[in-house]
DNA sequence: CCCAGATATTTTAGATATAAAATATCATTC
DNA sequence: GAATGATATTTTATATCTAAAATATCTGGG
């Protein structure tokens, strides 16, 4: 369907703006099949190596970047989903001591999560798995390719974040 | 794995490989932030415009684009969901009238789902808003922008599909 | 100090997701 | 044609996820 590269004068203006329409939401249902390809890899990948789940994973990984802990509020922003479900999941993460959760006197209506050297082990023992995985399933395309798309994506994540 | 045409001289085999797969990790993880913002977006303007969800509008979607109707489990296959999810929809879908679902004489272990001429209609309506919100959100990008993304994207599928 | 609004989090209700077990049907082999 | 395994779907149990209401705390103007 309409292909490309086409600086040519075969198209008047209209038409090129339908093309894009189009392309455009091709393109979402790309980015889509994409993330939802390596999503599924990556859950059953965890639930059969670790017994565990992406949005743990994802929990402690947050963490793991930030030693002296992150509130809730922070956390949900960085994981982008809610803040009910934050809690949902901090829950469960401190019933297994692989997370600490205390108030802060400073503002008792924040608290801070934190790995705790449980937790700390654990993550580090998937974060290397988990790379191996990603590896396996991206390391098959160039750094060429991987840096045009990171740039790309990167143009796209900022038109996304103005709106 | 790691292939690539060197073209700086600036660093060795070992950093180049470590290189990629920290690119390798990154890509997956704008990819990842790119879905989901589009994803939030259009979640909430259909709930907002429409009262309903992706998972519906997405079940939809597909069988829009088959007027003879799917088999549960081709619907689960392009969702990319699992099955019991599709059945779930569906039987909502059937309650509200906007598909119909009926056995097949010669296999009566499948069972065939379809859009009403209701559920078309209300479709119909949701598909022209669904593309506005999308452009909005990527008409920004250029259309070499939006063409190179999807080549990318085109062979990031291919490989995931491999493994 | 008091109180209205802002902020941070949790709780609730309901939808969506998976994996795995259960059902039902087909298809093949003996 | 009965037994066996494959296929298609649903059911079940549980985990995520959202939106919205509820709770608790802070903040600033009067």
């Amino acid at each position: 369907m309409t292909s490309n590269k086409d600086t040519g004068a075969s198209s008047d203006l209209e038409t090129r703006l339908i093309e894009q329409d189009h392309h455009s939401i091709k393109l979402w249902l790309r980015l889509l099949t994409c993330s939802s390809l390596i999503e599924r890899k990556l859950r059953t990948a965890l639930r059969e190596e670790f017994d565990t789940t992406l949005p743990r994973f994802d929990f402690l990984a947050q963490l793991d970047r930030v030693p002296e802990g992150l509130s809730m509020g922070e956390l949900s922003n960085r994981m982008m989903v809610s803040g009910g479900n934050v809690s949902g999941i901090a829950g469960q993460l401190v019933k297994e001591g692989l997370i600490s959760r205390r108030a802060v006197p400073e503002n008792r209506r924040t608290f801070i999560v934190k790995l705790s050297p449980k937790g700390r082990r654990f993550f580090q023992k998937m974060a290397v798995r988990h790379e191996q995985w990603v590896i396996s399933l991206l390391g098959e395309l160039s750094m060429e390719d991987v840096n045009r798309a990171m740039g790309l994506l990167g143009k796209v994540k900022v038109t996304l974040e103005q709106n």
